[in-house]
DNA sequence: TGCGTAATGTACGAACTGGTTCGTTAGTCA
DNA sequence: TGACTAACGAACCAGTTCGTACATTACGCA
């Protein structure tokens, strides 16, 4: 999320759409992690820009439409660092491990992200589906899985006939549970997902689980 | 969620408050499941209940406590669910398997209540914080995971050497994911996690995974 | 049977909230 | 340089929303 931060001429108003835009992109994609779609207030937000409400009605047309554009800028930031993904040099095993391990510190460092997908499922996906661009871009990182895959079952590496997507969701799973659930999962179980000398330790587990499955001696089933 | 319908006596108001309370209840679990905390209204939840919203701050006080005890009676459900857990007859990985096949089913069947907690964590657990009754009592399953590990690993079937909350953390992970992040996961990929037919599918998934992971040998680390 | 209290219904209000109306100003291009 | 338009601000409005004041009724018990 790149936070605009500019010195900021003193003297009266600067005319800057673009800087405009991205700063109640920023501000709204804060306020509607923090307080959900419905707590968040389009006041709120506006206060909390160099700009007024207005602009919010003038640029995104309202609060549906700017939460939408929200999300369509957060999605894109994952894309971005999926395509950056640089992994099939590596040898099946440990090409999964380290896209597994690239999924979990980027959920580490999006927790904003992961509420706002948490808060576009309480609404069903409405938001996604009214999208021209989200419905149907992709994610990159299932061809790169799909690819990986091939070549551990290729090398009899992978016992698991496993689907691309399924593996993807898997490893999400994981990812996901430990940053959205933190709270109530700390408060019933006493237990912090997201302390910091325990990253390591749920790191690894997560690679060690994923590996297991797909190596795993399915002779016995 | 026990919904209360009764014949209801056709001449006036009838005076039960045990009936008003759990009515009151059941549609606010509905009303907050479907809309989130603040997108829930409390004069919608009153008007589809036999009785008027000042019920609702009569027996509960207000939005935030009605909240509160829709969390406190859906959380008694799980922990219900949990007690009557009885796996220890079984052999650790047939034991295992079952456990978390068993939280896999009770996930899919209450897919209100993964709302609801999708909800509270938006809201960082203070509901939980606030509640006298949820932050005390902890899951049964985690005393049974335990004793199953603990099986495990002296019959030297189980090679790692895991914690019984991550266990729980891990299985609850996969199956919280998959009904919770729902409608964006199928917006997205295109594959709906919940459809009748691949219900089995992920539930073996599931299954292979977490037997994978306690059986992998660990030597190659 | 009458009385006290728990339970219930109605109507209302103050504060809030998304969205709009109307008017203003800065930049730019002919 | 002047006019045109994109960018912007202040005030306002209509509909909501949580919560309450006040009146009322059913039920248990003396």
């Amino acid at each position: 999320m790149t936070t605009v931060e500019e010195p900021a001429r003193p003297g009266g108003r600067i005319r800057d759409a673009a800087r405009t835009k991205a700063e109640i992109l920023d501000v709204a994609t804060q306020e509607f992690a923090r307080a959900g779609y419905m707590g968040a207030r389009v006041d709120e937000i506006a206060a909390r820009t160099r700009t007024t409400k207005r602009m919010i009605y003038y640029y995104f047309g309202g609060k549906e439409q700017l939460f939408t554009a929200v999300l369509e800028r957060a999605y894109s930031v994952i894309r971005q660092a999926e395509q950056e993904l640089d992994v099939e040099h590596l040898d099946p095993v440990a090409a999964i491990r380290r896209l597994a391990e690239l999924t979990f510190d980027h959920h580490e460092a999006h927790p904003d992200f992961i509420r706002l997908v948490s808060i576009e499922n309480i609404h069903e996906a409405e938001h996604i589906a009214a999208s021209e661009v989200l419905g149907k871009l992709s994610s990159p990182a299932i061809e790169v899985i799909r690819r990986i895959l091939e070549a551990g079952r290729a090398s009899g590496l992978f016992t698991a006939d496993v689907d691309a997507v399924d593996l993807h969701a898997m490893i999400s799973s994981f990812c996901f549970f430990r940053v959205a659930n933190r709270h109530t999962f700390g408060a019933l179980f006493g237990r912090d997902l997201v302390a910091a000398d325990q990253r390591e330790h749920y790191r690894n587990m997560l690679g060690d689980m994923v590996i297991a499955y797909l190596t795993a001696d399915r002779s016995a089933d």
